[in-house]
DNA sequence: TATGCGAACAAAAACGTTTTTGTCAATTCG
DNA sequence: CGAATTGACAAAAACGTTTTTGTTCGCATA
C-alpha cells in the first residue's frame, strides 16, 4: 500500500498522484513537481506486479537465449555483445531487457517456452536471435500482437521488424578476396542449414564464384557445427579428400581455428600452404596462428539498432514494416589468407 | 477476469478453483483433478501480475549479469553454462532464471540497479556472480531478505549460501605441476585483484610455491584483465624483463593463448622453451598451437548446484550456512607445459 | 447575473489473483 | 440424541495500481 501513504503524506488523492507520475495533464505543474520530488524523497516504487495487472505494462522487453548446440554453451560471445547493446538503448526509453533460457534445442517445445514466455505476460515485446530459414517462431509472436524485433532475417510474407549482418557481403568480400589471390578451390566451412544466416553466406560465397566463372562444387561446401572441433574435422575430411582446397572461407573464427590446427596437423602451413578467412573478429583471432584474417561486424551496433527499433515499435512510432536494418560488414586483413602457392 | 471463466465453466466458486490449482487439501482429489484437467484443456494461465501483487511470489530468480571488463562482453562462455545448469535445476521446481544486463562497471551505479532490481519485485531469489573480496552486494541482498547464493565466496562475518570451484586447488595443482617439471621461475598472470578467485589462485600458486620452498618474486605476479590482449601484453612485458620465467600459470585461457602468441613473436617455443598451464579449459584451449595444458572445472555442475540450492533455499528447506559447496578441479595435460629446459 | 466551461483534483471501479473467513451438511462423539 | 467436529466448498476482502467518472471552483461569456 505504497502509493496511498504517498498521497497521504503529500495530503493529495491517489488517484492524483498517480496521474501525477504518469505525466498526465490535469494536474497542475507545480503538485506534478511536488509529488515526483517527494516519491524520490521517500523512495517510491510502484508495484510492478499491480501495475502490470491494470495496465498491462511491464517495462521489460524479454529475449530467449537459444539452447547452444554444442555442449552447453547457450550464449556465445555474439550474444553477449549484442544483448549489451540493445539493454544500453532500452534503458534510455525507461525499459529493460531480460533474457531467460532455453535448456534444449527441441522445436516442440520451442513453440511452448515462447507461449509460455508471451502469455505469461512477462514482456512488452520481443527480441527473436538466431532466425531460421523456415521459423515459426515469427508466426507465433505476430500472432500474439507482441511487438518484437528479429536478428537476422527469415523467410515469411508477413512485414516483420528485422536487424541484420550483411552475411551475404561478408562472404561475397571473402570469397572474393581468395579468388583475387588466384584461389579456384575455395571452400566453404558453413553452419547448420536451417539458419538463415547459413543460407546467406552461401549465397555470398557462390555469387562470388559465378562471379567469376567458377563452377561450384559440392564437396568443397560443408555444413557443421560454429566450433573448433567441428571446423578442425571438416578441414581435416577436405585434406584427406581426393582434391584438396587451397583456401578455406569459414562462418566463425572458431572453426578457422579448427581449421588451422587440422593444416598444421598434415604439415600445412596456413598463410602460405592455405589461404584461411574467418567470421566475426572475435578477441581470440588475432592471436591465432598465424593471425586471422577475418570479417569485422558492428555486432554492439547492431544491438543498439535493435534497443532504438524496439522503442520505436512499443511506443508506436514505426510499423514494422518500417524496420529494417543491415549492418555493414569490414573484412580485417591479417596474415592467414595468402596467394595461391 | 481468467479464473472466473475457468470457474464458471466447471460450475465451481473461483476460490475452489484457486484452492484447486495450488495444492490446498481443503478441496477433495475429484474435483481437483477435475479443475486440473479443464485447466490444461482451456490453457488457463494465471496471471503473474495479479498472482505477485496478492502472494508476492513470481517463480523467478534473477540474475545481474556484470557489465564486462573488455569492451562490451558482458557474459563470457563460464557464464553460459553455469546459467544453463541453474535454469535446468530451477525448471523442475517450477521456477526460471531470468538474467539482465549492468551496462557499466560503476560501483555506484551497481548498488542502485540491484536495489531496483529487488524492490522492483520482479524475482524471489538473486544469484550472484563475480563475487569480489569485498562486496557490497551480499550486504545488500540480506538486507532485502531475500534468498540468494554466490557464485564464489567473499569476505564477510555473516553467513552466507556459496557454490564455488575450486580455484585455490586448480592453482596449487597447476603450479605444482610446473615445480615437478622442475621450473623455479615461475610467473602467475592473474585477473584483476578485486575479485575473489583471483585471491584464491594467487593462495593457491603461493602455497605450491612455498611447499617447495620457493622463494616469492613479486615480479612474477602479475594483474591484468582476462583477455587474450592482456594475457599477450603481460608475457610480453616478462619476456623482455632481466629475469624471465620458464613458466606461466594463467588465470584464463584465453590468456595463456595471448601468452602463447607472445612467445612465439619472440621465437619462444611454448612446450620447450616455455611452459604454459591455463584455466578453464574452453574449446578453443584444445585447438591452440600447442594444445593448451589447462585446468578443467565443471561449470554446468556448478549451474545444477545453485539450482538446486536456490530451491532448497526458496521453499525453507535449507538455511544460508547449510549451503557451501566446493567444486573440484581437475587438470588435463596437453603440450604447452614441458620440463625446464 | 445566470450559464457554460475548463482546470485541478477526488471517488470509486477495475485488473485477476490469493487468502481469510464463512457456510452447510455429514459424521463422530459423549 | 444433541453437540462438537470435519470435509468440501463459497463469499468476500485484499493486494497496489490505473482509469473512468465525478466534483468543485473560479472565470469568461452572453
Amino acid at each position: 500500500m505504497s502509493i496511498v501513504l504517498l498521497a497521504n503524506d503529500l495530503g493529495l488523492s491517489i488517484s492524483t498522484v498517480s496521474r501525477a507520475l504518469n505525466g498526465y495533464d490535469d494536474v497542475s505543474p507545480a503538485t506534478k513537481q511536488r509529488v515526483l520530488k517527494r516519491a524520490r524523497e521517500i523512495g517510491y516504487r510502484p508495484n510492478p506486479g499491480a501495475r502490470r495487472l491494470k495496465s498491462g505494462k511491464t517495462s521489460m522487453v524479454g529475449v530467449i537465449l537459444p539452447a547452444g548446440t554444442e555442449g552447453m554453451r547457450f550464449v556465445d560471445s555474439v550474444a553477449s555483445s549484442l544483448l549489451g547493446g540493445v539493454e544500453i538503448e532500452l534503458e534510455t526509453g525507461g525499459y529493460s531487457l531480460i533474457a531467460t533460457m532455453q535448456t534444449r534445442n527441441d522445436l516442440e517445445r520451442e513453440a511452448a517456452l515462447y507461449e509460455n514466455f508471451i502469455k505469461g505476460g512477462w514482456v512488452d515485446a520481443l527480441l527473436l536471435v538466431r532466425t531460421r530459414i523456415a521459423d515459426a517462431r515469427v508466426e507465433l509472436v505476430r500472432k500474439a500482437h507482441i511487438p518484437f524485433v528479429t536478428y537476422g532475417r527469415t523467410e515469411t510474407n508477413e512485414p516483420y521488424a528485422w536487424v541484420d549482418t550483411d552475411n551475404e557481403k561478408a562472404f561475397y568480400l571473402a570469397t572474393l578476396r581468395q579468388i583475387d589471390f588466384g584461389h579456384r578451390r575455395i571452400a566453404l566451412l558453413n553452419g547448420p542449414l536451417e539458419y538463415n544466416f547459413v543460407r546467406l553466406r552461401e549465397k555470398g560465397y557462390t555469387r562470388a564464384l559465378s562471379k567469376h566463372r567458377i563452377a561450384l562444387d559440392r564437396l568443397l561446401m560443408l555444413n557443421g557445427e560454429l566450433s573448433e572441433v567441428s571446423g578442425y574435422a571438416m578441414c581435416r575430411s577436405l585434406l584427406v579428400s581426393a582434391q584438396p582446397p587451397t583456401a578455406l572461407v569459414c562462418a566463425t573464427d572458431a572453426m578457422a581455428i579448427g581449421a588451422i590446427a587440422a593444416c598444421r596437423e598434415r604439415g600445412i602451413t596456413v598463410g602460405r600452404d592455405m589461404s584461411i578467412v574467418g567470421y566475426g573478429n572475435s578477441s581470440a583471432s588475432a592471436f591465432a596462428d598465424p593471425p586471422l584474417t577475418t570479417i569485422d561486424h558492428a555486432v554492439f551496433d547492431n544491438g543498439r539498432h535493435i534497443g532504438q527499433s524496439l522503442l520505436r515499435l512499443i511506443r508506436g512510432d514505426a510499423k514494422p514494416a518500417d524496420i529494417h536494418y543491415l549492418e555493414p560488414v569490414v573484412l580485417v586483413p591479417r596474415k592467414s589468407d595468402c596467394k595461391r602457392s
